[in-house]
DNA sequence: CTGATAAGGTGTCATAATAACACTAATATT
DNA sequence: AATATTAGTGTTATTATGACACCTTATCAG
């Protein structure tokens, strides 16, 4: 471990993505290499650090992001700290941190931060441990206790999504309604009637109708809309909702 | 600084109590004493202190509590990580360190935990250094980072009492509905029409009417309820909801 | 060029939730 | 007996929600 690295702090992202049909998270290749191929293994977990000293959680976790994923600018969102004595007590979790000359015996407190980005974005080979995008749905047996951290993320995650406008963080700049509806769908893990959805995006004025539609799609194409932030800030009345049955 | 103590993370608890007037925050006394007046000070805190070694934060938290009031079962829960490298780094807080004994160079993350009681129920009294119950409007000035620890903690109680049934956890167990009311209003800062909210109450199964009455009281008694979390856990949809304009 | 495929786009109505609003009732105190 | 103080109560207009089905516009394959 680096001379100037916090040994008793660590930041962990669930950096979630949106590829128009399922939420997906980002995932680092967790792999050991060993003679006893009973030792070896090869899993997965989230992104993270340790924190530098002098360092605040939040640039922490924006490096971090920036050194995984190559992006900036990110939205970035701190849900939960997470600190059972036994949270790296895991067998393979003692043996990795071993293997990277870590004590498995010191008390390490994890800050969860969730971050949203559009999947397209993301150089995935840019990380040189193996980083893939997995559906969330589909993640289990994560490395440490990141299961949890991811569970709890998501949960973040639903709850931020239904009162501020987030969702436009996990989409391209210009978007479908149908694309959006989609979004909250499998954010939510709900259905929504599509013209229930349409007529409550529409009457907002900060989702905005341009003059543009969708191209090389094998359909009839859709029209885009943006999302202004400016609108939403003047014409907010404190309360965002998005809730649909 | 104890030898199983943990200097690197400390807890600090925003204690909410309702005195059904207005909403309270337990503030701990930090007086410094010293020859020349120019140095002393008196000024106050939120509860907080360093976890212990193996220690989870959970139980740091309601030990902390337990040893500031004496209270046991108490309603906690976590809302935010504090680590900015300077967040110790007041002239006051760098004296009050060193005089206590720690090095006011180290950085420490501390865990925010808002916890929720009756007011009446705490023995003021209980903790060795002074405490004392103090309107969280008129807070101001507190030691450390603690103004902006009580700001968030305070924005996560609003968020929390929207959604879920934690209002029940500042009132005695019987409780009129002017009083629950008036919680409302003082912890959203907003006024609520008296039939409306009665109407919704009392709609809900879980606020049961009692055959009781109040006592003592100059004017005519009120009815007396009671919060069922049987009930309340048995009838829910999914969508609990206290939004009044 | 025509038919198949695939998603885009649109309106109405019934029900439920919210918000505004003012007077009488019951008790304790003087 | 009068006063002070809080308890307690209904109606109505407006808005939000939820259920529901068909036609349109483009690409692609033959």
């Amino acid at each position: 471990m680096n001379e100037d690295t916090n040994p008793h702090i660590s930041i962990d992202c669930v950096i979630f993505g949106f590829d128009f049909e399922k939420l997906n998270v980002l995932l680092l290749e967790r792999r050991l290499e060993h003679e006893d191929p009973s030792i070896a293994f090869c899993d997965q977990s989230l992104v993270g650090q340790h924190i530098k000293l002098k360092e605040s959680l939040d640039d922490a976790a924006a490096r971090i992001l920036f050194e995984t994923t190559g992006l900036t600018n990110i939205y970035l969102e701190q849900f939960y700290a997470f600190g059972a004595p036994d949270r790296l007590n895991k067998e393979r979790a003692k043996i990795w941190l071993k293997s990277i000359g870590r004590d498995p015996a010191v008390q390490v407190i994890t800050i969860g931060y969730f971050s949203l980005v559009n999947t397209n974005t993301v150089q995935v080979s840019y990380n040189p441990r193996h980083a893939s995008w997995c559906d969330v749905k589909k993640v289990e047996n994560l490395a440490f206790d990141h299961d949890q951290i991811l569970k709890k993320g998501l949960e973040a995650l639903r709850l931020k999504i239904k009162s501020e406008p987030i969702a436009f963080e996990l989409l391209p700049q210009k978007f479908t309604l149908s694309q959006l509806q989609k979004l909250y769908e499998v954010v939510l893990d709900i259905n929504i009637d599509k013209r229930n959805f349409r007529k409550k995006a529409l009457q907002s004025d900060y989702i905005v109708a341009l003059s543009e539609k969708q191209k090389d799609v094998l359909h009839k194409p859709a029209q885009l809309f943006m999302f202004s932030r400016e609108i939403y800030k003047a014409t907010k009345k404190e309360d965002f909702s998005f809730n649909f049955k």
